[in-house]
This record gives structure tokens, sequence and C-alpha cells, in this order.
DNA sequence: TTGTAAGCGTTATCAT
DNA sequence: ATGATAACGCTTACAA
């Protein structure tokens, strides 16, 4: 009825346990037939090994976790997190792995977040849209599981993280504009508390000054639709005729704010977002944007994961992988 | 150094293990002297408990599954589906449950996803997008986890389900399409081995019957972008003047091909998406939508999980539930 | 090559 | 109320 443990295979094979969980696992030895009854005898009662069990007594998981700590839910709807939790399951799909998925919210009683950090549950943990001001985060660093970071951690430094070039993303959507014939550059930027906008509004900034342009204003909002929005609303008695958005999200709502006020998007105001997503290339007009690549960086992180699990390298071994993007060219700027 | 273990915070307390463990966990008795004692030293120790052991101990693992079984990665970017990972993510947020995300394909090999459905991994699943034909589908219903399914299985029947009504589906979809004069109207249908597929096209049919107007052409694809686009383009030779697609996100990819032939959409081609989603809002046109509330449906699959696993009720206690699809009207048909 | 036995870190049952 | 002690189901020395 219950499920059949070792002890029942071994029994129906007339072998020992010990001599079951070799000859099913493949470590140590173990004769042709001995091989042969376990494995039939298995098969036949439908036998999987207990995971706690397991676990237990090897102290691994064959678990990671896809760290999502999140203040607003809507977020996952953006096209960079779905490609992370895809492009993660794809890179661990081949592996032993199994990955869970976390979300957690600054709300959440931390003792359910940090009970799935626990070393015995997962063998680490890729982290990312990582927020510098969480308590959370402080609380996690501090858990013994290897962590890697999709996005450079802020404040604290280490080498475990893969990113894409973030002033380069500010720096080429900004020249692009300037490129265009725009002078009143504005900026809506994800929240202040991350990295990314950090640099990408560096980048937007910096380019601004070489080109001898005063910086427009700058908006922090989530990066959701809404978020770009009432950004953009908040921004409109500024008069840009150019807007740098750090997300294909957020510039889909504020395109739908420009277009609400009858703003031509493209020629009265320029748009160029963040993400090179689908939506990039089904919006009308077709977004101008510069690519933040998700699979890629899980791929990445993924690996670099792999190395700190699978081949006992430490921290130490690791240096940060920075991938550089590129700016696809439509219509909107 | 490595993480403590209870026999640790015993010893730090003063008490035995049997002690500690009662203290901390509440269960069986405990004088308020050891329970203070207890509670310092773990919190000194920063003790987390070993949920390995713990599962292994009391046959529990405060983990459910959401399986999404999908041939096709790229649907994961589906509003849909993503509103089922937010949704049974709140869903479980007050609960001890840990939810884990399970994305299968059927082309993986069926040990990895079956050691997850042991029910030492987890305590129970729900299964959303759900295909009658994999193999993967027909191994995993054996395992003993109790599984509530998002859309009703297929063919094999179960009580434990929450759905949508698709049929009515269908019917809202198509007759607004009548209503708005269309006369030739054609289906953009996902996959053919879904259930809900079956029924949304079901109503289409039916609803054009009732108003004596010929079946346009149905045509078969994933849900997708591309999967939307290419099918507008088989469409396009019939000369459709309205079409019901099965999902939003198929909806905009017909409405790219649409554009593309220079056809108007709301005008010449009256289109009606499914979904609600946050695309169809801000699409140009705004997509006239029929809901499929993802919220909604998630929720109610959590608590009928729930039912069996905290109330002791059985699949005979539980009926299947059934939610009302709702026209939301705009200028796409 | 095989079997015996000792853990892995909890919870639960039983005396005390 | 508390403390031994036996599970839970597996892996892994160590003996045979």
């Amino acid at each position: 009825m219950s499920q059949p443990t070792l002890d029942d295979v071994a029994a129906a094979a007339g072998v020992a346990r010990s001599t079951a969980s070799r000859a099913l696992s493949g470590a140590g030895p173990a004769s042709a037939g001995a091989q042969a009854r376990v494995r039939a005898a298995a098969a036949a009662l439908g036998f999987t090994p207990n995971p706690a069990a397991r676990t237990l007594a090897t102290r691994r998981s064959y678990a990671v976790a896809l760290v999502i700590p999140e203040p607003n839910v809507l977020v996952l709807g953006d096209p960079f997190l779905t490609g992370m939790i895809i492009g993660t399951s794809e890179a661990f799909r081949a592996t032993d792995y199994q990955v869970l998925l976390v979300i957690v919210r600054p709300d959440d009683e931390p003792g359910k977040a940090l009970r799935v950090m626990h070393p015995s549950h997962v063998d680490g943990a890729i982290m990312v849209s990582h927020h510098g001001s969480g308590a959370f985060e402080r609380v996690i660093r501090q858990s013994p599981v290897p962590k890697v970071y999709v996005g450079r951690p802020w404040p604290d430094p280490t080498n475990l993280y893969v990113d894409v070039n973030n002033r380069l993303v500010g720096d080429l959507a900004t020249r692009r504009l300037v490129e265009r014939g725009a002078r009143r550059i504005a900026c809506i930027a994800g929240p202040a508390d991350m990295a990314a906008v950090h640099d990408r509004t560096a980048g937007w900034r910096e380019t601004l000054q070489d080109a001898g342009l005063p910086p427009g204003p700058v908006t922090h909002s989530p990066f959701t639709l809404a978020g770009g929005a009432t950004a953009m609303t908040e921004l409109l008695p500024y008069r840009p005729d150019a807007v740098f958005v750090q997300s294909d999200l957020m510039a889909a709502g504020a395109i739908k704010t420009l277009e609400e006020h009858g703003i031509d998007v493209g020629r009265t105001v320029r748009i160029v977002g963040v993400d090179d997503s689908d939506f990039a290339r089904s919006a009308s007009p077709p977004l101008t944007s510069v690519t933040n690549p998700a699979a890629n960086l899980s791929a990445r992180a993924a690996r670099m994961l792999l190395r700190l699990l699978d081949d006992n390298e430490t921290a130490n071994d690791v240096r940060p992988e920075i991938v550089d993007p590129v700016l696809v060219i439509r219509d909107s700027g």
C-alpha cells in the first residue's frame, strides 16, 4: 500500500539491504546476478528511494533554490524574471539537481525562508532580483549554503555573481537617444535599492554629461507596467523628447500613458527599454531595447554554482562574470 | 561551524534532546523554565531544524509541488501560467507549506520527476497545463501523493480539479463576435490534447451552429506568441472577418500577423482572446478577452489541496469547482 | 562480493 | 515534566 522501502526490495531480491543499495546506486561492488535481481525487484515493486532518508544519510539534497525576493508580486510577470525561471530550470535539466522556486517577500516571517535555506534542504541557491535593503537578504547571507547572485549584490561585495554590464546598458540606450537628436532625456528607473538600477542610471547620467546635455529627471518605481505608466505621468510636465526606461515592461506602461495623451511615440518622444523581450518585438511601435540576456545569465549562474557543488571549488576560485549588453534598434527610439 | 543540531541545543540548555524537541515544537509538555532556556539556546546557536530528519521522522515534508508539464518552455511566458505561479505561491504564503515549482518536459527522464513526486518529498501537488497524451502524466498519476488539477484532467476523470467553464469561454467569445456582425469566424486553438482546448473549441462550434453560421477553420498550435502568428498566417486564405483566439498571448501573435498584412484589427478582422491579461489591457488596439482567473483558480486549488492534507478529507469528500468566465469588451472585437 | 551494524537528526513512545 | 530509547529509510565503513 504505502511506498516500498529498500528493505522490501532487498527481501524480494533475496539480498541484504546494503547490497540492494549498492546495486541500485552503482556505488560499490555488486555482482552481475545481484544487480539484475535487485533491479528487477525494484522495478516490480515500483521502488523510489525516499529522498529524505537519502538526504539525511548523504548530506546532499540534490536540490537548488532559485530565490526571488520580491516586494511586489506583479514583478513576476516581468519577462526577465520568467526568463530566469525558464533558463535556470533548463540549465539544471541535464543535472541531478531539482530546482525549487522560492518567492519571498520582505514582510514574510523570515523563519520560513530560512528553513528553505537549510543546508540539508538545498545544496545551493541562485539569488535574483536582489534588493540591498531587505532584512531577508541579510539573514539569508549568513546561511551556509553556497549562493550565486544574478545581478551584483549590493552593498556587500562577493565574487559569486554574474551580471550584465549595467553601466553599459545605460550608456547604449542613452547614446542612441542622443544620436537620434534628443536633447531632453529623462529616465524611468527601477527601485533605488538595486545595484542594476544604480548602474544603469549612472550610465545614463554619464553619457548625457559626455554629450554636454543636462540630465533630465529620474523617477524610481517598481519594475511593473503600472510603475512605468505612473512614472511617465510624473515626467510629462518636464516635456521630455526621449526617455530611457529601465525595463520593457515599464516601457509598455510608459507608452500607454503617452498614447493616452495623444503623444506620438518614436517621434515626439523616443523610448528605449531594457530586456529585448518578446513584448518589445511585438509592441506597436516595436520597442528599441537593450538586451539583458536572462538565458545566458542563468546558464552562467548555474555553471558557477555547479563548480562549487560538484567540483569542490570555493568562492576564491571564482571570478564574477560580466556579460556585455547589445542595443537592438526598432521604431520607438 | 556546521549547522548546530538539536543535541547541541539540548546540551547548551542542559536538558535532554527530547525535552528540547518538545520545548521548540510546542507539542507535548515542557516547563516554563525549560522552554525559556531551550529557546534561548536555540536562538544563540542559530539553530534551524534539519528538514530531512524532520521529514523522515514525521512523514510530512510541508512542501507542495506546483507541476507544470510543458513540452514547450516558451509557454511559461504565458500570463495564465505566471498567474498560476504567483497565485499558488500567494495561496500557501500563510500556511506552513513551501511551494516547489516543478517544470517537466515529455522528453525528460521520467525518473527525475518521479523522485520529486515521492510522498516523502512533497505532501501534495497542484497540476496545471495538463496534457492528456503525455507519458509523464500517466506515470505521475500512479504516485500516491494527493493531486489537485487546475483544468479538468483528460481523459481520466477525477473529482480533484478546479476549472473555468471552458465551454462558456468559447460561447461568450463567439457570441460577442456574432453580435458584432461577424459571419466568417475562425478559431485559433491551443494543443489538441488539452481538455480546455477541446471545450473552448466546442463552445465556439456550438454557438456558431446556434447562430446558423458555418464553422470556420480551426488550427491547433502551442500557446505562444509564435504559435498565434503562424496560425493566423494559415487562416488568412479563408479571409475570416473574426477569430476566436484561445489565449491573449496567441492573440498578440495573430494581431502582429494581421498588422504585417495591413489588416485593420477590430474592423476588418475582429479578435477575441482569452485570459484578460495585462497584455490585453495595454495592447493596441486593446484586446477584448474572456477571463480565465488564475488567481481565483490557484486559490481554490490550494484550498482544495489543504482540505486533503490538513483536514483528512478524501477525494470522495471533494467536488470539482467550476468558475464562470466573464467577457471583457475592449476595441479589438 | 556480500552481510552486519553504525550513523544521519529528528519525533514519538514509553518509563520514570 | 523529563529522559532514555526506538523508530524513520537510507548510505557507508567495516567484517566476513
